[in-house]
DNA sequence: TTGGTTATTGCAAATGATTTGCAATAAGAA
DNA sequence: TTCTTATTGCAAATCATTTGCAATAACCAA
């Protein structure tokens, strides 16, 4: 099933003028094995259990390019701002927004419509044209919310 | 007028077990009259021009200090992921979020009830906690918009 | 007003995620 | 198979931000 997805994303990457290497491919198995949001580094140490020879600056580049080309989406968080996360567009649909716990920095997505009542408040009040929107909530899972309730 | 902001940074600033010396008086000042959302390098350059012996990590340290005691906001945009621009929060109100033209680069504010009930929302979804959200619209505002017409 | 305590500063060096130059390698079209 | 050039590995560079340390200056108490 996963391999369904690396030959669509390998047939992407034809149809982008770009080749497919080993190196991506495991790369993008990783990131999509991967459930929550992985950095480069996550990426690049999963993919070197198997394969010691990778280096950290490919994953760097594979995930880069494949961002520019609409593959993959990056976010930050503002509790680490400096680390980039990725996220296969592949198998999530389009837009939806984040949840990050501020104690088990779990990442929950969740979607909503009024992102774009949002969005068209705005062009109300000061015209002009949105294009996207970046919306995070953060705080406590329920989890971390009952625990702390102890 | 200015000058009330200062003094009651100050007040502040001595509540909270700090010390108000000339170095965080010109931070301040130029983190103030800086309409917009400034980096530190911005203040640093500006208190420079009247101040030539202020020191680049003072500038960082103090903005530091000031954010963990509340008295800035400090926010990141997707264009720019690195750079952290800095927000007094003694002149402006509580929750707003921002608008960034990707063209002029120009950071708009505004204010919206409606992430409120995106926040209602997230949690009768998912239970858990919703502290704070930060939401940033990307796209072009209504003069770049207008410019792109032609 | 004067000390004495300690928060704050300036300076230089460290950090750390990400990027880049370059020569070597390998994917894919012919 | 061969040729072109996209991609890789490696090492070094970036660059905003942080940190260690000795010197300085705010503020509290006498």
């Amino acid at each position: 099933m996963q391999f369904d997805l690396i030959d669509t994303a390998e047939a992407q990457i034809h149809a982008l003028g770009g080749r497919m290497t080993s190196q991506r491919r495991m790369i993008l198995r990783a990131l999509i094995e991967c459930a929550d949001h992985p950095t480069a580094e996550d990426i690049y140490q999963k993919v070197k259990e198997k394969n010691p020879a990778l280096n950290l600056s490919t994953v760097y580049r594979t995930l880069r390019w494949l961002e520019e080309h609409g593959l993959v989406n990056s976010r930050r968080f503002d509790d680490e701002p400096r680390l980039e996360r990725f996220d296969p567009v592949v198998q999530k649909g389009e837009d939806h927004f984040h949840f990050r716990c501020r104690m088990c920095n779990q990442i929950i997505e969740f979607d909503t419509p009024l992102v774009n009542t949002i969005k068209a408040e705005f062009v109300d009040c000061f015209s002009g044209y949105v294009e996207s929107a970046n919306l995070i909530l953060y705080g406590l899972c329920s989890e971390c919310l009952n625990n702390s309730k102890e």
